[in-house]
Formats: structure tokens, C-alpha cells, sequence
DNA sequence: TCTGTATACTCCGTTCAACGTAATACGTTC
DNA sequence: GAACGTATTACGTTGAACGGAGTATACAGA
């Protein structure tokens, strides 16, 4: 399948704040969808954790608890933040890339 | 001052296999490239420990040592790997920013 | 009704990359 | 000859990542 196998490179934070990036999630959804789109798997110590982290920084925040599910969304420096990783990230990819095509 | 700021996502292999792709070079000079075109500082400790790793996994090799200088560059499974790598990072990158502007 | 499966999360322990500090050593410069 | 830049080695600490195990609910099928 189309899966990008970005390895150590997805950084579970950052795979986080893109999912909710398209929407808010729960944690369940939220690996079901970084499964689909990036083709990573989280296990549930690493993707609980980083959700509590995020939140701690501020960058996510939770919504009203229905039933069992606990969803959250980006806060405002959440979007900037994942923003500029992003833009950063971006760069960096081309630069590389071109880096490459000269060899 | 036009930094990157990659923060977590500043993968220091990624980041050491970047720089390679631009021309071989040795430990010292990566850091300072790294530095340059990222804005990400490698303590001595995470430097060479990466470089390690990276030979172990055959991505780097190193070159005849000059003074005291050790060389490296980018294998041929180096090349493709961080082709890869940076293929999905850029793909990801740019999804990730297209679920940003909808929002 | 009992079993299995999907959902949703918590708790726990382990591991290893990342990181920094210190140290070493050589050459140059002031 | 002290200070600085170059270049690397060695060492200890920390915390994110990771997975396994466990808890609990809901729901479908036999």
C-alpha cells in the first residue's frame, strides 16, 4: 500500500497533532487514522503518553468525555506549532532531495 | 537566522545523512553544517553516536582517514534510504499543512 | 447465553537514542 | 604559553518510545 515508512522519523508527537489536524479524535481514532495516513503503528503506552504530553504543553486539549471516548483538538499554539513543524520540515525534505539529485 | 527550528523532529540521523548528501565530510564538519542549514546543534555525544549507528546499519562508510579526520559517505543503500525518507516527509509534510489550511 | 471481537483506555517495565559534560590532543594565533 | 579552534573519545543521565498485560464496555453471531 501507499504507506510513506517515514521510521524514526515519525515522531509520534508530530503524527498526532496531523491527525487532529483534520479533525478532533479520540485516542483510538486518532491511531486508526496515523495507521491509514502514514502507515505507523502506535502501540497504546506510546500513543496515550504523548497524547498526555502534548496536552501538558498545551499544544491539545480535551473535549467533553462521550461514553468511553475521550476526544481532543488542537489548541491555537497547537496549529502554530504544528505549522511551523511543518513549513520546517517541508524545507528541510527539498533541500535534501535536492542534495540528492546532484549526486 | 533563517533556522528551521525542526525540534523534535531534528531526527539526528536524517539530519547526518542530509548533510552527507551534500559532499562527504568529517564528523566536525557535519555538526557545523547541520548547524548551518538547520539551525540544530549536535552535542559531540549524539554526533558520533549517530555516525556509529549509521555505519553499523551501512548507511555511511568511512573514508582514509586524513590527519585527524575521519570521513564519511553515504552508501548506495544510504542514498536510497534517505531518498526514501525524505520522500515521505515531504508527502506528509505537505498533508499535514493542506489539513492545516482547511482548518 | 456464551464466545469472540472491536472499541477505548490505563498501567507497567524496559530499552536505547539523545544529550550534555568532561576530557584529550593537535595546530595555530595572539 | 595562554587561549582558541579543530576533532574526536568516553561517560553518565534522562526520558520518549515501545510493547505487553490488563480492564472494561458493547455488540454480533453461534
Amino acid at each position: 500500500m501507499g504507506t510513506l515508512n517515514l521510521g524514526r522519523f515519525s515522531d509520534p508527537p508530530i503524527l498526532i497533532l496531523a491527525s487532529l489536524a483534520g479533525s478532533p479524535k479520540h485516542g483510538y481514532a486518532i491511531m486508526e487514522d496515523i495507521e491509514a495516513f502514514a502507515g505507523v503503528h502506535l502501540g497504546p503506552g506510546t500513543l496515550y503518553g504523548a497524547i498526555a504530553r502534548l496536552e501538558a504543553q498545551g499544544l491539545i486539549e480535551p473535549l467533553p468525555t462521550e461514553e468511553r471516548r475521550r476526544p481532543y483538538r488542537l489548541t491555537a499554539s497547537g496549529v502554530a506549532f504544528l505549522q511551523e513543524q511543518l513549513t520546517g520540515l517541508e524545507i528541510f525534505a527539498n533541500m535534501g532531495l535536492q542534495r540528492l539529485a546532484s549526486i
